[in-house]
DNA sequence: TGGGTGATGTCATCAAGTGACATCACTGGA
DNA sequence: TCCAGTGATGTCACTTGATGACATCACCCA
């Protein structure tokens, strides 16, 4: 991330990144599928930790109740240190590439979110749309963390944001 | 597309594309940016057919009413060919760059209906929401119309799928 | 002590892109 | 009619990402 920070990311080689750490950029393909998901590494890690909530989350209300535990979770790991995650997200902002990794690694944890929501007897429609909500949920208070100036937390961002999404798509 | 389908995507060169269309690859990349986007040639029409729709839209309703127009033109414009849409999404489904790139191509219109929506006096993050959740209709929708044995209408999947996240996530 | 195992390096190769320059058909005006 | 300009295409050279095959080397354990 570095150097994908000084020199741009379509700039920098992966023999370059190979070598910063005394490496081959061949022993980096083993490490990393691709040059991207060197920035994406604790994907995983949150995919786990959300559907972990998701599951421990008390049988009681509505999917979206569920889900919001989902988002407490990635709340709690992602909501410690804002700046890092800025600069982190405005190199990802500049490039097509990184915004579309990032995209797909969302939709990878909105995907086991519905499935584990499925499993827990949520017909199939509802599970699919109660975790593409709390994906978007998710994005919108992201991006308020990130660009507020003020220091809310990430979790109340998110509650926040999810009882506006409640309020938009309310049936009038 | 046809090449595609035959040998797969990965396994298609663009050499092979351009020798078919009696070109040469350097030309193919005259008139695609890259491999991936000559499947999606026609997002950027459907952008610009659900922004004029949301625009068109009268101004009584919340934003998701206003966004549920822009579902309705979307819907006219891709629910004619069933077929057709079924193999172009299996093969999207097949090959992850494919998802990545259809996953930003709907980012990017979600993106420009949130703007719209904002120029038309929406808050900002109402705006965000009202366009995401709107995209999280159209996804389930359009999965929901392509699986499905029966012959619906997708309008009318879409619809039904918008009433059902009102009800999944109306506050409890 | 010696053989497996895992991590790494080396080498060759392919395919995606891109820049620079040449070519050629077509068109509008002198 | 001809000529200059324009746009689409071809050719060539090159960089870089990515992968397969094989060699090497350190380390651990029986």
């Amino acid at each position: 991330m570095r150097l994908y920070v000084e020199r741009g990311y379509e700039q920098t080689t992966v023999a370059e990144i190979a070598a910063e750490a005394g490496l081959t950029a061949r022993t980096f393909f083993r490490h990393f599928a691709d040059k991207r998901e060197v920035l994406f590494a604790g994907s995983e890690r949150l995919l786990t930790h959300m559907v972990e909530a998701l599951d421990a989350a008390p049988a009681t209300g509505g999917p979206m109740r569920t889900v919001a535990a989902a988002l407490d979770a990635a709340a709690e790991l992602l909501g410690r240190d804002r700046s890092w995650s800025r600069q982190r997200q405005s190199l990802i902002d500049t490039n097509a590439e990184l915004r579309e990794r990032e995209l797909i690694k969302m939709a990878r944890i909105a995907a086991a979110l519905a499935e584990e929501l499925r499993r827990r007897g949520v017909p199939a429609a509802d599970a699919s749309l109660a975790a593409e909500a709390g994906i978007a949920v998710f994005r919108v208070a992201w991006e308020r963390w990130l660009t507020g100036a003020d220091e809310l937390d990430l979790a109340t961002v998110m509650k926040a944001t999810l009882s506006r999404l409640a309020a938009v798509t309310a049936a009038e």
